[in-house]
DNA sequence: TCCGTGTCAATCGTCGACAATCGACGAACG
DNA sequence: CGTTCGTCGATTGTCGACGATTGACACGGA
């Protein structure tokens, strides 16, 4: 029996839509989701809904305060800091295995990703460069082999994206950006382990500081707030 | 007001219990966990139950197959070296950061704890020295700073204690195992990033090879089944 | 004997409803 | 005027029930 079209699930297809709109803006950071409005915009009971939200609330992107409700997960300047020292931490261990194990024909593919990532800077499609600017790193834990690093990874990609996509977009200069991959493919190129390494610091190192300056001067963040219940959905207020 | 005895919620309350139980062998690898039945045991309706289950799925200690149910995790031999490899990762990058912030008196509980190992070492108590070994790593963790890495970590202490409590004690030789700490002291003493870095990855290699040596002499690991429905709870089946 | 088909029981996914609990708001009190 | 207490609406946590889907099993044909 064919299965023409795999139908996903209830909670995935909801827990991809609350992402696009935190990805969107539409839902900003420390707002609140309740259960039965979005059951009721999505035509659900509240069920699926709760699923999609807690799936959401493991990947982090969703904070629960029991008894309280969901909210959209801010992110203070801290936090931004330590998911760049996980990922730093996971790419530079990472590296050690992308060198004993890659292929040419690896080295070829992400080669070519390098251009690809030129090319959409100096066209200055800056979003879609973001999207194949983890790619890339995507593609080196791929290599690397571990599984479960690579999922940490794509849960990481996907916190900071949503996380930086209330920040605007990131890269001054989508043309710079796109080149400092260059040591890194000659690294690769010479299997270079250590120099890999050094290159994957720095270019991390960079990201980090680039993104936490911008962060820095932003309106001093959303903050954990947590809005009362008869408040209008929108608006937030400090509590305890 | 005070709140005496802040009473955990029901969903965390039956992770506890499902965690127990898989901890002490009740629920073996691969095994079934149907709602209705823990409801059943538990009292209560299945809504918690699931979210309990999705819970601990989400720490991955339970599987769950689309409309067909949840299952313990099993672990083979490869995905145990996934994870001592992640776990390496993140305690020799943590390595770093726990030399630059360590005070005093962080490396005088450090030091206590080695003690209190060698302890119980020699006395045998290989349970509890299993216990204290996790919590002298996390340690070293929380004085490494980055909340993230340690809860990672924390997930992953877990995922271990659970996948080897199936294997049975691990240590074979409890005195031995207390002293392979003695140089992570020393070079904590001494600061030494470097030599902290080699040491911790000596230590953890060990661990590692020791337990997928264990873990391959066992009875060919239980494998990813899915048990078919009208089956009793037990037994497990191959399938498709 | 082997393979395809139909039936069946078990179980999950989802639903609507109810009770418990929380924060906000306003009144009473000092 | 500031503080405490009680009430209220909104929302979550939990429940029982129903339909949908799955794999196991029995049967029949090649």
């Amino acid at each position: 029996m064919f299965r023409v079209l795999e139908q996903a699930d209830l909670p995935s297809r909801i827990a991809d839509l609350v992402l696009r709109a935190i990805g969107d803006g539409l839902l900003r950071p420390g707002e609140r989701v309740t259960e039965a409005r979005l059951a009721e915009q999505m035509g659900t009971s509240r069920a699926p809904v709760r699923e999609a939200l807690r799936l959401l609330e493991s990947q982090g992107l969703i904070v629960s305060h029991p008894r309280r409700g969901f909210f959209v997960k801010s992110y203070n300047a801290d936090e931004l800091l330590e998911i760049y020292d996980l990922r730093e931490c996971l790419e530079l261990h990472n590296a050690q295995a992308v060198i004993a194990k890659m292929t040419d024909d690896d080295f070829k593919r992400l080669e070519a990703q390098v251009e690809l990532l030129k090319q959409l800077g100096a066209e200055g499609r800056t979003q879609e460069q973001v999207v194949e600017d983890y790619a890339f790193h995507r593609m080196l834990c791929e290599v690397g082999g571990n599984s479960r690093i690579l999922k940490l990874f794509d849960q990481i990609a996907t916190e900071l994206r949503s996380g930086i996509a209330l920040v605007g977009r990131i890269y001054d200069n989508p043309v710079e950006i796109a080149k400092t991959h260059d040591p890194i493919i000659e690294a690769l190129r010479a299997r270079d382990v250590i120099r890999l390494r050094d290159e994957l610091h720095e270019h991390l190192q960079d990201a980090t500081t680039h993104v936490v300056e911008i962060y820095r001067q932003w309106p001093a963040s959303p903050a954990e707030d947590l809005p009362g219940y008869p408040l209008s959905p929108i608006q937030q207020q400090k509590a305890r």
